[in-house]
DNA sequence: CGCATAAAGCTAATATCATTAGCCTTGAAC
DNA sequence: GTTCAAGGCTAATGATATTAGCTTTATGCG
């Protein structure tokens, strides 16, 4: 290793995530990041293509890190499978409460080439379809799944974005609408 | 009326919205919107003052669209409850598929200051609140139009940002998410 | 010990942006 | 006909991502 590096693909990674958590995606330039890690701007670009490549590897850093957070919930198995599925959605909102710009960063539509990685987010279902199948049977397990995770993030989407205006207990919300929805599926 | 105008605050938005829906959110500029009118750039600021404010207006008369696209599916009303809901999540649906990167933009957290305004979300909720309160009763009738407007929106939202990777008949899951928590909600 | 090398940083330059300042044109009102 | 303000313009500024090409230095080989 000639020349021995003051940073890596990984600090890089952190820092810019930090950044975007204090300050928020909008005012995060490659200088700002750069200036943070005690190097300039250009030098960058060692690690990374561009900022939409490295705006993807936060992306799935972020994404990694939320499976993390489910697989650990999913491992302190509670007794039913509705208590289970409500683990999950509760962990899931916890991580979306704790990075909440990362969090709606890596799953807001707007720019197609900072997506996470498609295997990642695949990794991500599987570990839900499997607490949700034994409720719904096989067949109509994708089909539920993808319904419960579209009330999990939309839930947390629009409460991190400051749509729930009206006041009231958002915890309770969620969970009952979670409720609801899994008490619908088992019918 | 010095001078007259060849360009209106309503021109504006429109010609911003169709570059948006054309080319993404990403790419739109200033100078391509002038340009796109017929004028410079610098002249967009005799009627916004900042390109947030632009996004602002934008983001506001999509919300308007999809209120009166929500409006006129209440009005064709259905019979039951639950089918003026499915209803309801059906307009929705479709409205975000007729103006994807539009919806998009209107609903994602990324710039506070380009959020559709308030009031008009109120009057959007108000819209949906209508239809749930009698399945749920006044007192839950809150929280249950949270859980549906997330279980609509984060559908939409996944589907559109292709997070829903692994085929099969979305209609018929989106439908049966619905269902499933329409069902949950009335026990 | 000395030297070549390649990695990791740097400076300088470019094109694109949003935004501001200040000028010019023109139609309407008196 | 003169005034005047609205609605356009050009020019300039500072931030930005990105590229080209230079400089530094630890390492490994002689």
């Amino acid at each position: 290793m000639p020349y021995p590096s003051q940073v890596t693909g990984t600090t890089i990674i952190e820092t810019a995530t930090a950044l975007i958590e204090r300050d928020g995606v909008e005012s995060l330039s490659l200088a700002r990041i750069a200036t943070a890690l005690g190097i300039r701007a250009p030098s960058l670009y060692r690690y990374f293509d561009s900022k939409s490549a490295l705006l993807q590897a936060v992306n799935l850093q972020t994404t990694q890190d939320l499976i993390a957070a489910l697989i650990e919930a999913a491992a302190s198995s509670s007794q039913t499978h509705a208590d289970r599925i409500m683990a999950l959605a509760h962990a899931y909102r916890a991580f979306a409460h704790a990075h909440p710009r990362a969090y709606a960063l890596a799953y807001s539509m707007t720019d197609p080439a900072a997506q996470p990685d498609p295997a990642a987010l695949a990794a991500l279902a599987q570990q839900v379809q499997a607490v949700v199948a034994p409720i719904t049977g096989e067949a109509a397990s994708l089909a539920a799944l993808r319904g419960l995770w579209a009330l999990v993030h939309g839930f947390v989407i629009l409460e991190l974005a400051g749509q729930f205006q009206r006041g009231g207990d958002l915890t309770s919300a969620y969970t009952s609408a979670v409720e609801a929805y899994v008490r619908g599926l088992s019918e």
